[in-house]
RNA sequence: GGGCGAUUAGCUCAGCGGUAGAGCACACCCUUCACACGGGUGGGGUCGCAGGUUCAAUCCCUGCAUCGCCCA
């Protein structure tokens, strides 16, 4: 006997564990199925599970359950990522602790550690992601700096360089001076400042007395000015382009220039020109052939041909010293307060400085075609639709990929360079030295390049890298081209893009042919979820409390498309309760011996009730199967919550009682084996969700030792049953109504009354028969009598009576002693005035002529038969009325 | 400034060219032999505003307002 609530973590173990060891995660290669593949957006090695994780691999999860069951061979590709600048400080934060740095330990040694701390603590985020009951295949998991990824790093660094689409370049950067190293745009976050605006005039040379304003947020970087531009048309300063600037504090005669990239109507329309620390003065400089002067070094503290007193200062001493001097000089115009934006390193946290720097740079304009055009035609297709937007919009306006990083964590650049600085791109340090060699004519010394590259990079290569590329491997000819990639839209640019563009250009196909893009998940007032606000939900947390099945559950109804996720606690409770419903639900089959007949086979029911529910079962299956196939993870699971407690559970289940109490020995045994069956099917069902009481139930209700998650999804045609579903949708509209009357007319729940039903139609007439007993027990009577004569009926009336009209028939229930004439008749007027009002609704219709001549006609027909229906409805309420007015 | 999305019951959200729905919350009743993590019943909505298309608009189109996100 089933306990009597669901104690989740006694069970979610085990079944994982057997899942695990009896290999019913693994894909099968040699397989004759039809293969279905996701890849798994690698989560960093040094992550834990939060929600986004827990939302994102729940629907992965349940596709992958889908499709194993829907009979294809199911590949999940697991695996992590090394992270390189994020491992990289968690390692550096414990040297801290002991008071080293990684230079004390030098590169090799470091690394070393890195691979220690990855080897004790690395294995977080997949430990909870099984707790989380994903089914990956883990026999194929894979890191990114494994030596089979390595390799397909190397590969496809060396082959790019070869074909001219990845070459070294000295180009500003985003420079990190706390992390040492190049960062990508997407990894600099743009943070609204209150800041000021200092206005500096610069004397023109040759006119005394005669100024030039610039208006600057970074005053030190005025020691690397090497121009002033104007606009061409701004005519306040026409007569000064060519004329050249003294730069106060060093001394240098800089010119001042037309372009266009100088607003007039922005501060004084004049701007200092910097090539060397903004990304647009780069771009003015280049047009101009302006010098590039450094005046930054790598902690962003001042160094270069400046004046003494300025070397070696923090950017911002430099920036106080400089404002003071100028002030003292009487160059200072003024200083305003100004909101402006300021890049921050999304991992540092401190603010970045562009930067002139040698770097490794992908030609990601032309990798972007192709990538575009499979979206365009698509080969690959975004759900929802409007995310391709975003994509097309990066793509097309996509900028060189700066991957190299001046970290140590990663793959290092296979790149060597000779004596003279010439640079060898080779796989191995063997054939760079045989090219060094051919290019020398001699055998040389060669220099490691010392960079690694953006741990983005090796990401990129995921969905054929997993597989096993370079190698031609039998995984990778039948597994890639993958059917989706799940993942979130904050990462369309980070990976999708680099995936699209890698996969085609180096598999010359698509990597998947789906990308559903999910929402975010925020708190329950809409918030980001963050640390610092302190409104994180931990998704382990829910899971203890909760039960992980209830928490995928509500994960998967809440992921409608295109919206983000409020999540409140209260949602998952609610899931709970549904799951703690279908145990007490299975526990009541269980009491009342409904096992699972072999060889049962649904179509063969004769019970109207059994009928009407193998035929809802198998509608269910199918609306879940339709849902999942289009990605509405909400509709999915919102169908098989309506189905398991609002069908199964509130009908099927009472319908059965008296059927259990009865003594029809044929249809309480046929009814057994169906609500067996069809607990069976709502097991499948559900299994993609909630696998872990989906599998213990499985395995208690019919002592059965095989894995529902191995089974196949439930597929029946010619199961619904129209005119089963007509009576007993009749039978739940009668108990309903008497109910509602029932309850309006303040009837103790616990007193049983009669009903009388009169001028039911022949067909109806047999129903009420077959059901008495159910209508009886739900309705909670007393006596049924589905032919009462008019005297009856009279008689009931004289002592007080209320009515219903359901379709045809009158529905009499006696309340001797306990009716309110005056409250009866404002329910019956009431009900009048609410079918008056539908039929008024219809009439409108009617009224225009065009209706008629231009509805289709099926409408029209519809239409009118409405309008028949609530027409004699409303003709028994009025009897009904005139009756009790008679009493 | 550009783009995208949202606006439906108190809250969170489905929905859809032709009878407005769910869950939660709320009110009332119920320890009825699976379940109080439960059962039953009920109240509550000019579907953001203004136009347009249509026989018919909550739904399609346009504009506006408000909110949110992304990009500059």
């Amino acid at each position: 006997m089933l306990d009597k609530t669901y104690r989740p973590s006694e069970v979610e173990p085990k079944h994982y564990e057997r899942w695990e060891q009896s290999g019913a995660f693994a894909a099968h290669t040699d397989s004759d199925k039809v293969p279905y593949t996701i890849m798994m957006p690698p989560p960093n090695v040094t992550g834990s599970l939060h929600m986004g994780h827990a939302l994102t691999f729940t629907l992965q999860d349940v596709l992958i359950r889908y499709h194993r069951m829907i009979g294809r061979d199911a590949l999940w590709q697991p695996g992590t990522d090394h992270a390189g600048i994020a491992t990289q400080m968690v390692v550096e934060r414990q040297l801290e602790a002991q008071k080293i740095t990684r230079h004390d330990l030098g590169r090799d040694k470091f690394i070393e550690r890195v691979w220690e701390w990855k080897a004790e603590s690395g294995g977080t985020i997949t430990r909870q992601l099984r707790r989380l009951g994903a089914s990956p295949d883990w026999a194929k998991e894979r890191f990114t700096m494994d030596e089979g990824l390595s390799a397909a790093v190397r590969e496809v660094f060396v082959t790019l360089y070869k074909q001219g689409l990845l070459y070294r370049d000295k180009r500003l950067v985003n420079w990190d001076p706390k992390l040492h190293t190049a960062i990508s745009d997407l990894e600099v976050e743009q943070r609204e400042v209150k800041g000021h605006m200092w206005h500096f005039k610069y004397p023109v040379e040759g006119m005394a007395d005669t100024f030039i304003t610039v208006a600057t947020t970074r005053p030190e970087t005025m020691l690397g000015d090497s121009a002033v531009a104007v606009h061409p048309e701004d005519e306040r300063y026409t007569h000064l382009v060519g004329k050249m600037v003294r730069l106060p504090i060093v001394g240098r005669l800089i010119p001042i220039v037309a372009d266009e990239y100088s607003d007039p109507t922005k501060g004084t329309g004049a701007v200092k020109i910097t090539p060397a620390h903004d990304f647009n003065d780069f771009e003015v400089g280049k047009r101009h052939n302006l010098p590039q002067i450094n005046v930054l070094d790598r902690d962003a503290k001042i160094t270069g041909d400046v004046p003494a007193e300025y070397l070696g200062l923090d950017r911002y001493e430099a920036r106080k010293k400089i404002v003071a001097v100028i002030e003292e000089l009487g160059l200072l115009d003024k200083i305003e307060n100004h909101v402006h934006m300021v890049p921050y390193g999304d991992r540092s946290g401190v603010v970045i400085e562009p930067w002139l720097t040698d770097q490794w740079y992908v030609d990601a304009p032309t990798l972007a075609k192709p990538a575009l055009e499979a979206v365009e035609t698509g080969k690959t297709k975004f759900t929802p639709k409007h995310w391709e937007n975003t994509y097309y919009e990066w793509m097309r306006n996509i900028q060189p990929w700066c991957v190299s990083r001046q970290i140590w964590w990663g793959h290092q650049v296979p790149a060597w360079y000779g004596p003279d600085g010439a640079v060898f791109v080779e796989k191995t340090e063997a054939e760079a030295a045989a090219a060094a060699a051919a290019h020398y004519g001699k055998t040389v010394e060669l220099t490691r390049d010392t960079d690694v590259l953006d741990t983005w990079f090796s990401s990129a290569l995921w969905p054929f890298s997993t597989l096993g590329w370079p190698e031609q491997t039998p995984e990778l000819a039948r597994y890639y081209t993958t059917d989706v990639l799940v993942t979130g839209f904050d990462i369309i640019f980070f990976w999708v893009a680099r995936m699209m563009m890698m996969g085609i250009h180096f598999m010359g196909e698509v990597p998947f042919k789906d990308i559903y893009i999910h929402a975010l998940v925020r708190d329950e007032k809409g918030q980001k979820m963050s640390k610092s606000k302190g409104n994180v939900i931990d998704p382990l947390v829910l899971m203890d409390k909760y039960g992980t099945d209830a928490v995928r559950f509500t994960l998967a109804a809440l992921a409608a498309q295109g919206r983000d996720i409020k999540l409140a606690e209260g949602r998952v409770e609610g899931y709970r309760n549904f799951a703690t419903k279908l145990w007490n639900a299975a526990r009541f089959c269980q009491m009342n011996e409904c096992a699972p007949v072999a060889g049962f086979d649904p179509k063969a029911v004769k019970e109207t009730v059994n009928r009407w529910i193998v035929g809802k079962t198998a509608e269910t299956a199918d609306k879940v199967a339709a849902a999942l196939d289009g990605y509405r993870f909400d509709a999915a699971a919102g169908a098989t919550y309506q189905f398991v407690w609002g069908t199964f559970c509130d009908w099927y289940l009472e319908f059965a009682k008296p059927i259990f109490s009865g003594s029809d020995e044929a249809a309480k045994a046929e009814t057994r084996a169906t609500a067996a069956w069809v607990l069976d099917m709502i097991l499948h069902v559900l299994h993609p969700f909630m696998p872990f009481i989906t599998e213990e139930l499985w395995a208690q209700m019919g002592g059965r030792s095989d894995q529902l998650m191995l089974r196949d999804w439930p597929k029946f045609d010619g199961l619904h049953d129209s005119t089963a579903e007509e009576e007993m949708d009749w039978v739940v509209r009668v108990i309903s109504t008497v109910r509602g009357v029932r309850s309006e007319m303040n009837v103790p729940a616990g007193a049983q009354v009669d009903l009388l039903v009169s001028g039911l139609d022949g067909g109806r007439a047999g129903w009420a028969k077959t059901h008495a007993d159910l209508i009886v027990r739900l309705a909670r009577l007393a006596a049924f009598e589905p032919h009462a004569g008019a005297d009856r009926v009279a008689q009931a009336f004289s002592h007080g009576a209320a009515q219903m009209v359901v379709d045809e028939a009158t529905l009499v229930m006696p309340l001797a002693g306990v009716i309110d004439i005056d409250k009866e008749r404002v329910r019956l007027e009431k009900e009048i005035a609410r079918v008056e009002n539908e039929i008024a609704k219809v009439d409108k219709k009617f009224a225009n002529p065009d209706f008629v001549a231009k509805a289709a006609p099926e409408v029209v027909e519809e239409n009118r038969e409405r309008r028949a229906e609530w027409s004699a409805a409303k003709e028994k309420l009025q009897e009904a009325l005139q009756r009790l007015s008679g009493a």
